[in-house]
DNA sequence: ACCAAGTCTGAGCAATTGCTCAGGTCGTTG
DNA sequence: CAACGACCTGAGCAATTGCTCAGACTTGGT
């Protein structure tokens, strides 16, 4: 039985080379026109075949789509979840340390394309299996980081579960409103330790080596 | 002069009211279906009046949206303006107090049509007009948020432009992210409470009332 | 060389949809 | 009442687009 987003399963090398052309193609057609006027006759000739072939590949143009989501989120979770297993380490990571490795991580994600993550979970119709396991996906990753939470010394919070949450949201969406709308071009370190410093210290936080005992805002 | 958006201006009550049930029905509509399945074709049929008048008043589909968009706008920036100018004041409010009045008021925003705003600005087409003037709003309220984060005495930051971007940024997608998908259902107390407490304080903060002394990275 | 299965082609069908326009209805003014 | 303009109607046009199908080309095994 063929995967429900594939017609026809490539036996030969040649098929598989324009299957892997598809959805390359369909990526770079849905990011650059998005998903309503990305038509599926423009992603064929950009990959390079007839729309007749797209067509004995995948059902419909959302299995298309569907194809390219598993294959984003299949690199998002292989860079991720290793990283998110480490919370688990004893003892636990400092939470400097480790909020900024993720965020570097995300951030790496989405250097490139950045619009098509966006596109893929805001703006075009993506089927309830796909995004409920985003949803599973990010509630796992909540639920590892309220116990690391918990397990920290440094840590105390009131709420750990709804903390790991803020934190799981946050860390992803400002790194996508970053990488799309940066107010300063490109400083990408900047933006890690400003939100490393907010989200472990909050407003108290960036305490400099020895500051003056006096009252007064950074800098 | 029409405004760009508008085909002719409505001179008597009852066109007048035909108007603004058309921009109404196109906000429900655009909700429901989203952008491209929102026909015009519905959304007249919606609002009870026939095709033809639709396109008596708007030039074209693009334009019903950016009047949605425009009153969407209007009203966030009635309810959002206020708040932020009360960050100049003197002394300046304290950052608990502060951030959780702009929660409370972003989430009274968001909690009917919790899609539409999200479908105006990441779904649908906006021309750059709109989009500029979001940014041009966010861009402001960072500007004044950095001043009071420079101005408060209780706050040390690195660097306070970042970090009011960042804030600005954080309560817009954290509501969002919270009306739309609440990992617990509908508890906004507990989502104000524990962002506050994360935003302030960071991992360490929500100090029990009368902590113990023992070691604890709390401040 | 031959053939069966795999692979590819692309003109065109069926359905959708944004939008027009010729003509109708209603209210207001002289 | 008459007439003018504001307002409204809705069948249907033009263009787009997802998708089909009948047949041609390629490959690999015997």
């Amino acid at each position: 039985m063929p995967s429900p987003t594939r017609r026809r399963r490539p036996s030969q090398g040649r098929s598989r080379a324009t299957v892997e052309a598809l959805v390359e193609a369909a990526a770079q057609v849905f990011e650059r026109h998005g998903y309503a006027a990305g038509t599926t006759n423009r992603i064929a000739e950009r990959a390079g075949v007839s729309i007749g072939t797209l067509y004995q590949y995948f059902a419909d143009k959302d299995a298309l789509l569907v194809a390219v989501a598993e294959e984003h989120l299949r690199r998002g979770a292989a860079a991720l979840v290793p990283l998110v297993a480490t919370l688990a380490d004893d003892p636990p990571p400092a939470p400097a340390a480790a909020l900024g490795d993720l965020l570097r991580a995300m951030l790496a994600l989405h250097v490139d394309r950045p619009r098509l993550h966006r596109l893929l979970f805001e703006e075009a119709p993506l089927p309830e299996r796909i995004v409920d396991g985003v949803v599973a996906l990010e509630a796992e990753f909540a639920g590892r980081v309220a116990d690391w939470l918990r397990r920290s010394p440094s840590v105390t919070v009131d709420d750990a579960d709804t903390t790991a949450w803020l934190l799981v949201q946050a860390i992803e969406g400002l790194v996508h409103r970053w990488v799309i709308h940066p107010p300063t071009a490109g400083d990408d370190e900047r933006f890690v330790a400003a939100t490393v410093a907010l989200l472990t210290h909050g407003l108290g936080g960036a305490v400099r080596p020895a500051p003056r005992t006096t009252a007064g805002g950074g800098r």
